[in-house]
DNA sequence: AAATGGTTTAACCAAACGGTCAAATGTACT
DNA sequence: AGTACATTTGACCGTTTGGTTAAACCATTT
Protein backbone atom coordinates (compact mmCIF):
# COMPACT_ATOMS: atom_id res chain seq x y z
CA UNK A 1 0.00 0.00 0.00
CA UNK A 2 1.17 3.47 -0.76
CA UNK A 3 1.02 6.54 0.56
CA UNK A 4 1.28 9.92 -1.01
CA UNK A 5 4.23 8.93 -3.73
CA UNK A 6 5.55 5.77 -1.61
CA UNK A 7 5.64 6.86 2.31
CA UNK A 8 8.66 5.25 2.36
CA UNK A 9 11.03 6.71 -0.08
CA UNK A 10 9.52 10.23 1.50
CA UNK A 11 10.47 9.16 4.96
CA UNK A 12 13.88 8.09 4.01
CA UNK A 13 14.41 11.47 1.75
CA UNK A 14 13.43 13.69 4.91
CA UNK A 15 15.43 11.59 7.44
CA UNK A 16 18.59 12.20 4.37
CA UNK A 17 17.92 15.77 4.01
CA UNK A 18 18.00 16.31 7.81
CA UNK A 19 21.09 14.07 8.29
CA UNK A 20 23.16 15.72 5.37
CA UNK A 21 22.06 19.50 5.77
CA UNK A 22 23.78 19.35 9.37
CA UNK A 23 26.70 17.12 8.83
CA UNK A 24 27.02 17.12 4.96
CA UNK A 25 28.23 14.52 3.03
CA UNK A 26 31.49 13.00 4.89
CA UNK A 27 29.94 13.61 8.37
CA UNK A 28 26.42 11.71 7.62
CA UNK A 29 25.71 8.14 8.69
CA UNK A 30 23.46 6.06 6.60
CA UNK A 31 23.02 3.81 10.20
CA UNK A 32 21.51 7.64 11.33
CA UNK A 33 19.63 8.68 8.35
CA UNK A 34 17.68 4.99 8.73
CA UNK A 35 17.47 5.37 12.44
CA UNK A 36 15.85 9.05 11.67
CA UNK A 37 13.37 7.51 9.33
CA UNK A 38 12.56 4.51 11.41
CA UNK A 39 13.62 2.14 9.09
CA UNK A 40 16.30 -0.35 8.61
CA UNK A 41 19.44 -0.03 6.90
CA UNK A 42 19.28 -1.83 4.08
CA UNK A 43 16.56 0.13 2.78
CA UNK A 44 18.31 3.14 2.09
CA UNK A 45 20.49 0.98 -0.46
CA UNK A 46 17.39 -0.66 -1.28
CA UNK A 47 15.79 2.80 -2.40
CA UNK A 48 18.83 4.93 -3.40
CA UNK A 49 21.53 2.21 -4.56
CA UNK A 50 24.49 3.74 -2.60
CA UNK A 51 25.29 7.18 -0.67
CA UNK A 52 26.46 9.05 -2.82
CA UNK A 53 23.52 8.54 -5.14
CA UNK A 54 21.18 9.74 -1.86
CA UNK A 55 23.07 12.08 -1.68
CA UNK A 56 22.97 13.41 -5.18
CA UNK A 57 19.19 13.44 -4.74
CA UNK A 58 18.81 15.50 -1.39
CA UNK A 59 21.60 18.14 -3.30
CA UNK A 60 19.49 18.23 -6.36
CA UNK A 61 16.28 18.72 -4.84
CA UNK A 62 17.50 20.80 -2.15
CA UNK A 63 19.27 23.14 -4.56
CA UNK A 64 15.83 23.28 -7.24
CA UNK A 65 13.87 24.09 -4.40
CA UNK A 66 16.26 27.30 -3.28
CA UNK A 67 16.73 28.75 -7.06
CA UNK A 68 12.93 28.46 -7.71
CA UNK A 69 13.11 30.71 -4.88
CA UNK A 70 15.66 32.70 -5.59
CA UNK A 71 15.24 33.36 -9.22
CA UNK A 72 11.25 33.78 -8.99
CA UNK A 73 11.34 37.29 -7.34
CA UNK A 74 13.62 39.04 -9.51
CA UNK A 75 12.02 37.91 -13.14
CA UNK A 76 8.41 38.99 -11.63
CA UNK A 77 7.15 42.01 -12.79
CA UNK A 78 8.50 44.89 -9.71
CA UNK A 79 10.46 47.86 -9.51
CA UNK A 80 14.16 46.92 -9.34
CA UNK A 81 14.11 48.42 -5.44
CA UNK A 82 10.68 46.51 -4.76
CA UNK A 83 12.43 43.27 -5.68
CA UNK A 84 15.34 43.97 -3.61
CA UNK A 85 12.70 45.14 -0.68
CA UNK A 86 10.94 42.12 -1.09
CA UNK A 87 14.18 39.67 -1.71
CA UNK A 88 15.39 40.82 1.26
CA UNK A 89 12.28 39.81 3.74
CA UNK A 90 11.74 36.91 2.31
CA UNK A 91 15.03 35.58 2.03
CA UNK A 92 16.13 36.40 5.67
CA UNK A 93 13.31 34.93 7.01
CA UNK A 94 13.89 31.32 4.61
CA UNK A 95 17.38 31.13 5.61
CA UNK A 96 17.14 31.66 9.53
CA UNK A 97 14.62 28.81 9.29
CA UNK A 98 16.78 27.05 7.55
CA UNK A 99 20.36 28.08 8.25
CA UNK A 100 22.15 24.12 7.46
CA UNK A 101 20.86 24.96 3.81
CA UNK A 102 22.96 27.65 1.87
CA UNK A 103 25.70 26.06 3.94
CA UNK A 104 25.14 22.41 2.44
CA UNK A 105 24.90 23.93 -0.74
CA UNK A 106 28.44 25.88 -0.80
CA UNK A 107 30.19 22.59 0.91
CA UNK A 108 28.71 20.23 -1.53
CA UNK A 109 29.67 22.79 -4.33
CA UNK A 110 33.26 23.37 -3.31
CA UNK A 111 33.80 19.49 -3.21
CA UNK A 112 32.32 18.14 -6.57
CA UNK A 113 31.49 21.78 -8.93
CA UNK A 114 30.47 19.71 -11.40
CA UNK A 115 27.46 18.70 -9.60
CA UNK A 116 25.19 21.37 -10.58
CA UNK A 117 26.56 21.25 -14.34
CA UNK A 118 23.58 18.78 -15.67
CA UNK A 119 20.53 20.11 -13.03
CA UNK A 120 21.41 24.04 -13.93
CA UNK A 121 19.83 23.39 -17.49
CA UNK A 122 17.09 21.16 -16.48
CA UNK A 123 15.22 23.84 -14.04
CA UNK A 124 13.54 26.69 -15.58
CA UNK A 125 15.80 29.08 -14.40
CA UNK A 126 17.93 31.13 -16.76
CA UNK A 127 20.95 32.87 -14.79
CA UNK A 128 21.71 35.43 -18.12
CA UNK A 129 17.80 36.25 -18.63
CA UNK A 130 17.93 37.56 -14.59
CA UNK A 131 20.95 39.30 -15.32
CA UNK A 132 19.75 41.08 -17.91
CA UNK A 133 16.76 42.03 -16.29
CA UNK A 134 18.49 44.09 -13.93
CA UNK A 135 20.67 45.29 -16.21
CA UNK A 136 17.47 46.77 -18.12
CA UNK A 137 16.02 47.42 -14.89
CA UNK A 138 18.89 49.51 -13.48
CA UNK A 139 19.64 51.37 -16.48
CA UNK A 140 15.84 52.30 -17.36
CA UNK A 141 14.54 52.57 -14.10
CA UNK A 142 17.93 54.55 -11.94
CA UNK A 143 20.03 55.54 -14.91
CA UNK A 144 22.81 53.27 -14.11
CA UNK A 145 25.30 51.42 -16.13
CA UNK A 146 26.26 48.94 -13.76
CA UNK A 147 27.51 45.37 -14.38
CA UNK A 148 24.15 43.18 -12.54
CA UNK A 149 26.04 40.67 -11.22
CA UNK A 150 27.90 42.78 -9.03
CA UNK A 151 24.72 44.24 -7.58
CA UNK A 152 23.32 40.38 -7.47
CA UNK A 153 26.21 39.12 -5.59
CA UNK A 154 26.06 42.01 -3.10
CA UNK A 155 22.96 41.57 -2.53
CA UNK A 156 23.03 37.96 -2.51
CA UNK A 157 26.55 38.81 0.21
CA UNK A 158 24.50 40.95 2.32
CA UNK A 159 21.45 38.31 2.91
CA UNK A 160 22.95 35.01 2.93
CA UNK A 161 26.70 35.37 4.64
CA UNK A 162 25.66 36.87 7.98
CA UNK A 163 23.20 33.66 8.66
CA UNK A 164 25.91 31.07 7.36
CA UNK A 165 28.59 32.96 9.21
CA UNK A 166 26.62 32.75 12.53
CA UNK A 167 28.51 31.43 14.52
CA UNK A 168 31.49 32.88 14.25
CA UNK A 169 30.18 36.47 14.64
CA UNK A 170 28.32 35.18 17.48
CA UNK A 171 31.38 33.82 18.61
CA UNK A 172 33.90 36.92 18.01
CA UNK A 173 31.54 39.55 19.28
CA UNK A 174 29.91 37.36 22.27
CA UNK A 175 26.22 37.90 21.02
CA UNK A 176 23.12 36.35 22.79
CA UNK A 177 21.02 34.57 20.85
CA UNK A 178 18.14 37.45 21.73
CA UNK A 179 20.48 40.05 20.57
CA UNK A 180 21.61 37.67 17.63
CA UNK A 181 17.63 37.69 16.54
CA UNK A 182 17.42 41.41 16.49
CA UNK A 183 20.84 41.46 14.73
CA UNK A 184 18.79 39.65 11.91
CA UNK A 185 15.42 41.39 12.42
CA UNK A 186 17.58 44.79 11.65
CA UNK A 187 19.05 43.92 8.78
CA UNK A 188 15.64 43.49 6.84
CA UNK A 189 15.33 47.07 6.99
CA UNK A 190 19.20 48.18 6.78
CA UNK A 191 19.73 46.13 4.12
CA UNK A 192 17.15 47.35 1.18
CA UNK A 193 17.99 51.00 2.52
CA UNK A 194 21.86 50.29 2.38
CA UNK A 195 21.43 48.71 -1.12
CA UNK A 196 19.32 51.86 -2.22
CA UNK A 197 21.52 54.39 -1.10
CA UNK A 198 24.84 52.79 -2.84
CA UNK A 199 23.13 52.66 -6.16
CA UNK A 200 21.60 56.56 -5.80
CA UNK A 201 25.38 57.47 -4.55
CA UNK A 202 26.44 55.65 -8.00
CA UNK A 203 23.90 57.36 -10.11
CA UNK A 204 25.03 60.72 -9.08
CA UNK A 205 28.40 59.66 -9.83
CA UNK A 206 27.17 58.57 -13.36
CA UNK A 207 25.48 62.16 -13.77
CA UNK A 208 28.47 63.94 -12.57
CA UNK A 209 31.04 61.53 -14.98
CA UNK B 1 69.21 17.94 15.27
CA UNK B 2 66.75 20.33 14.73
CA UNK B 3 65.97 23.17 12.69
CA UNK B 4 63.31 26.02 13.21
CA UNK B 5 61.18 25.04 16.15
CA UNK B 6 61.45 21.37 15.22
CA UNK B 7 61.22 20.64 11.08
CA UNK B 8 59.28 17.21 11.44
CA UNK B 9 56.78 18.65 13.96
CA UNK B 10 56.58 21.60 11.73
CA UNK B 11 56.25 19.66 8.12
CA UNK B 12 53.10 17.72 10.15
CA UNK B 13 51.83 21.36 10.59
CA UNK B 14 51.67 22.23 6.99
CA UNK B 15 50.54 18.88 5.79
CA UNK B 16 47.52 18.71 8.40
CA UNK B 17 46.65 22.37 7.21
CA UNK B 18 46.06 21.42 3.99
CA UNK B 19 44.58 18.58 4.19
CA UNK B 20 42.01 19.70 6.90
CA UNK B 21 41.42 23.56 5.18
CA UNK B 22 40.40 21.42 2.00
CA UNK B 23 38.48 18.78 3.03
CA UNK B 24 37.50 19.09 6.92
CA UNK B 25 37.32 17.64 10.22
CA UNK B 26 35.39 14.58 8.84
CA UNK B 27 37.06 14.16 5.09
CA UNK B 28 40.54 14.28 6.65
CA UNK B 29 42.43 11.26 6.46
CA UNK B 30 45.38 10.55 9.38
CA UNK B 31 46.76 8.81 6.16
CA UNK B 32 46.81 11.42 3.69
CA UNK B 33 48.46 14.12 6.29
CA UNK B 34 51.18 11.65 6.80
CA UNK B 35 51.48 10.64 3.05
CA UNK B 36 51.85 14.74 2.48
CA UNK B 37 54.54 15.24 5.06
CA UNK B 38 56.31 12.29 4.22
CA UNK B 39 56.41 10.45 7.35
CA UNK B 40 54.78 7.26 9.00
CA UNK B 41 51.60 7.78 10.28
CA UNK B 42 52.42 6.93 13.92
CA UNK B 43 54.59 10.21 14.32
CA UNK B 44 51.17 12.28 13.92
CA UNK B 45 49.80 10.96 17.29
CA UNK B 46 53.56 10.46 18.72
CA UNK B 47 53.73 14.70 18.21
CA UNK B 48 49.71 15.65 18.81
CA UNK B 49 47.97 12.60 20.60
CA UNK B 50 44.86 12.50 18.09
CA UNK B 51 43.08 13.61 15.19
CA UNK B 52 41.20 15.62 17.15
CA UNK B 53 43.99 17.60 19.41
CA UNK B 54 45.91 17.87 15.50
CA UNK B 55 43.12 19.61 14.10
CA UNK B 56 42.30 21.86 16.94
CA UNK B 57 45.84 23.05 16.56
CA UNK B 58 45.09 24.00 12.91
CA UNK B 59 42.11 25.53 13.59
CA UNK B 60 43.55 27.84 16.42
CA UNK B 61 46.71 28.89 14.36
CA UNK B 62 44.39 29.58 11.30
CA UNK B 63 42.05 31.71 13.18
CA UNK B 64 45.00 33.94 14.74
CA UNK B 65 46.16 34.07 12.20
CA UNK B 66 43.14 35.85 10.44
CA UNK B 67 42.14 37.42 13.24
CA UNK B 68 45.24 39.73 13.30
CA UNK B 69 44.86 40.33 9.97
CA UNK B 70 41.36 41.62 10.56
CA UNK B 71 41.47 43.76 13.52
CA UNK B 72 44.77 44.81 12.48
CA UNK B 73 43.56 47.80 9.67
CA UNK B 74 40.55 48.84 11.77
CA UNK B 75 42.94 49.46 15.31
CA UNK B 76 45.07 51.56 13.01
CA UNK B 77 44.98 55.20 12.89
CA UNK B 78 43.17 55.72 9.22
CA UNK B 79 40.11 57.36 8.45
CA UNK B 80 36.89 55.36 8.52
CA UNK B 81 36.56 55.43 4.37
CA UNK B 82 40.47 54.45 4.09
CA UNK B 83 40.37 51.45 6.49
CA UNK B 84 37.59 50.66 4.58
CA UNK B 85 39.34 50.68 1.24
CA UNK B 86 42.61 48.62 3.11
CA UNK B 87 40.55 46.24 3.91
CA UNK B 88 38.94 45.44 0.83
CA UNK B 89 42.00 45.68 -0.65
CA UNK B 90 44.45 43.53 1.28
CA UNK B 91 41.03 40.78 2.47
CA UNK B 92 40.51 40.34 -1.01
CA UNK B 93 43.63 39.21 -2.11
CA UNK B 94 44.77 37.37 0.65
CA UNK B 95 40.73 35.31 1.09
CA UNK B 96 41.63 34.76 -3.06
CA UNK B 97 44.78 32.91 -2.21
CA UNK B 98 43.19 30.90 0.51
CA UNK B 99 39.92 30.48 -0.88
CA UNK B 100 39.14 27.12 1.89
CA UNK B 101 40.58 29.11 4.82
CA UNK B 102 37.46 31.36 5.50
CA UNK B 103 34.87 28.41 4.72
CA UNK B 104 37.29 25.97 7.05
CA UNK B 105 36.60 28.07 10.10
CA UNK B 106 32.95 28.70 9.63
CA UNK B 107 32.36 24.67 8.51
CA UNK B 108 34.11 24.21 11.83
CA UNK B 109 32.19 26.44 14.27
CA UNK B 110 29.37 25.48 12.74
CA UNK B 111 29.82 21.52 13.89
CA UNK B 112 31.55 22.86 17.51
CA UNK B 113 30.44 26.65 18.19
CA UNK B 114 32.83 26.30 21.44
CA UNK B 115 35.71 26.07 19.60
CA UNK B 116 36.46 29.84 20.10
CA UNK B 117 35.22 30.57 23.59
CA UNK B 118 39.18 29.76 25.00
CA UNK B 119 41.35 31.47 22.11
CA UNK B 120 39.17 34.72 21.74
CA UNK B 121 40.61 36.07 25.27
CA UNK B 122 44.16 34.99 24.50
CA UNK B 123 44.29 36.76 21.39
CA UNK B 124 45.24 40.42 21.73
CA UNK B 125 41.82 41.20 19.80
CA UNK B 126 39.54 43.42 21.61
CA UNK B 127 35.96 43.12 19.01
CA UNK B 128 34.37 45.48 21.14
CA UNK B 129 36.88 48.13 21.42
CA UNK B 130 37.21 47.43 17.49
CA UNK B 131 33.05 48.03 16.85
CA UNK B 132 33.26 51.11 19.72
CA UNK B 133 36.40 52.63 17.35
CA UNK B 134 34.08 51.98 13.99
CA UNK B 135 30.95 53.28 15.89
CA UNK B 136 32.78 56.78 16.88
CA UNK B 137 34.02 57.17 13.46
CA UNK B 138 31.23 56.89 11.87
CA UNK B 139 29.90 59.93 14.13
CA UNK B 140 32.96 61.87 14.23
CA UNK B 141 34.05 61.75 10.20
CA UNK B 142 30.76 61.22 8.96
CA UNK B 143 28.07 61.77 11.05
CA UNK B 144 26.15 59.04 11.22
CA UNK B 145 24.03 57.41 14.17
CA UNK B 146 24.42 53.38 13.00
CA UNK B 147 24.83 50.57 14.49
CA UNK B 148 28.84 49.79 13.53
CA UNK B 149 28.40 45.51 14.05
CA UNK B 150 26.14 46.28 10.96
CA UNK B 151 28.59 47.88 9.00
CA UNK B 152 31.28 45.17 9.81
CA UNK B 153 29.31 42.52 8.91
CA UNK B 154 28.45 44.24 5.49
CA UNK B 155 31.68 45.24 5.02
CA UNK B 156 32.93 41.29 5.78
CA UNK B 157 29.76 39.88 3.74
CA UNK B 158 30.72 41.87 0.48
CA UNK B 159 34.48 40.54 1.16
CA UNK B 160 34.18 36.82 2.07
CA UNK B 161 30.95 35.74 0.38
CA UNK B 162 31.77 36.00 -3.40
CA UNK B 163 35.05 33.82 -2.43
CA UNK B 164 33.42 31.33 -0.28
CA UNK B 165 30.44 30.93 -3.11
CA UNK B 166 32.49 31.07 -5.48
CA UNK B 167 31.66 27.65 -7.05
CA UNK B 168 28.38 28.38 -6.66
CA UNK B 169 27.87 31.63 -8.74
CA UNK B 170 30.75 30.23 -11.01
CA UNK B 171 27.99 27.16 -12.12
CA UNK B 172 25.41 29.31 -11.75
CA UNK B 173 26.64 32.05 -14.19
CA UNK B 174 28.50 30.16 -16.25
CA UNK B 175 31.41 32.26 -15.15
CA UNK B 176 35.01 31.03 -16.91
CA UNK B 177 38.14 31.27 -14.26
CA UNK B 178 39.17 34.39 -16.47
CA UNK B 179 35.92 35.96 -15.68
CA UNK B 180 35.99 35.32 -12.33
CA UNK B 181 39.23 36.66 -11.88
CA UNK B 182 37.86 39.82 -13.53
CA UNK B 183 34.98 39.84 -11.49
CA UNK B 184 37.12 39.57 -8.58
CA UNK B 185 39.80 42.73 -9.51
CA UNK B 186 36.52 44.83 -10.65
CA UNK B 187 35.33 44.32 -6.51
CA UNK B 188 38.59 45.72 -5.47
CA UNK B 189 37.05 49.07 -7.00
CA UNK B 190 33.53 48.53 -6.42
CA UNK B 191 33.07 47.42 -2.74
CA UNK B 192 34.44 50.38 -1.28
CA UNK B 193 32.47 52.90 -3.59
CA UNK B 194 29.15 51.02 -2.86
CA UNK B 195 29.75 51.30 0.96
CA UNK B 196 30.69 54.69 1.12
CA UNK B 197 28.02 55.54 -1.51
CA UNK B 198 25.43 54.14 1.14
CA UNK B 199 27.25 55.41 3.89
CA UNK B 200 26.58 58.85 1.99
CA UNK B 201 23.16 57.99 1.86
CA UNK B 202 22.43 57.56 5.40
CA UNK B 203 24.12 60.44 6.44
CA UNK B 204 21.46 62.54 4.17
CA UNK B 205 18.96 60.34 5.39
CA UNK B 206 20.11 61.50 9.18
CA UNK B 207 20.67 64.77 8.58
CA UNK B 208 16.78 65.14 6.69
CA UNK B 209 15.13 62.88 9.55
C1' DA C 1 -4.66 -21.53 -0.80
C1' DA C 2 -0.99 -21.27 -3.74
C1' DA C 3 1.85 -18.48 -6.43
C1' DT C 4 3.82 -14.05 -7.53
C1' DG C 5 6.40 -9.94 -6.84
C1' DG C 6 7.39 -6.02 -4.29
C1' DT C 7 9.02 -4.73 0.48
C1' DT C 8 11.49 -5.25 4.91
C1' DT C 9 14.63 -7.40 8.07
C1' DA C 10 18.74 -9.48 10.44
C1' DA C 11 23.06 -11.30 9.82
C1' DC C 12 27.07 -10.72 7.67
C1' DC C 13 31.32 -8.85 4.95
C1' DA C 14 35.40 -6.40 3.39
C1' DA C 15 37.63 -2.23 3.50
C1' DA C 16 38.98 1.85 5.74
C1' DC C 17 39.86 4.14 9.70
C1' DG C 18 42.07 6.06 14.05
C1' DG C 19 45.01 4.49 17.16
C1' DT C 20 48.65 1.34 19.77
C1' DC C 21 52.98 -1.04 20.53
C1' DA C 22 57.31 -2.97 20.50
C1' DA C 23 61.23 -2.84 18.04
C1' DA C 24 64.61 -0.16 15.42
C1' DT C 25 67.16 3.91 14.52
C1' DG C 26 69.43 8.02 15.53
C1' DT C 27 71.72 11.35 18.75
C1' DA C 28 74.07 13.28 22.62
C1' DC C 29 76.71 12.64 26.59
C1' DT C 30 80.18 10.08 29.67
C1' DA D 1 82.43 2.10 23.20
C1' DG D 2 78.43 2.27 26.00
C1' DT D 3 74.44 4.24 28.08
C1' DA D 4 70.29 6.97 28.03
C1' DC D 5 66.91 9.24 25.71
C1' DA D 6 64.26 11.01 21.98
C1' DT D 7 62.65 9.91 17.31
C1' DT D 8 60.91 6.94 13.62
C1' DT D 9 59.09 2.80 11.69
C1' DG D 10 56.18 -1.28 10.38
C1' DA D 11 53.15 -4.48 11.97
C1' DC D 12 49.08 -4.89 14.26
C1' DC D 13 44.25 -4.12 16.56
C1' DG D 14 39.40 -2.99 17.45
C1' DT D 15 35.78 -0.39 15.59
C1' DT D 16 33.17 1.82 12.36
C1' DT D 17 31.38 2.19 7.90
C1' DG D 18 29.09 1.48 3.46
C1' DG D 19 27.35 -2.19 1.32
C1' DT D 20 25.52 -7.26 0.29
C1' DT D 21 22.67 -11.29 0.75
C1' DA D 22 19.37 -14.57 1.74
C1' DA D 23 15.50 -15.20 4.06
C1' DA D 24 11.09 -13.41 5.95
C1' DC D 25 7.01 -10.69 5.36
C1' DC D 26 3.00 -8.99 3.07
C1' DA D 27 -0.44 -7.79 -0.31
C1' DT D 28 -2.49 -8.94 -4.68
C1' DT D 29 -3.85 -12.16 -8.24
C1' DT D 30 -5.38 -16.60 -9.87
Amino acid sequence: MENITHNTENRILEAARDVFHRKGFNGARMQEIANLANINKSLLHYYFRNKELLFEKVFNDTFSQLASKMGGIFMSEMTLISKIETFVELYLIFISEHSYVMQFIINALQDRPERLRDIITNQNINPELLLEKIHKQLKNEMGIDMDPLQLYVNLLALVIFPVVAKPLLQSIFSLSDERMAVFYEERKKIVPVFIENALKGYEKDKKLG
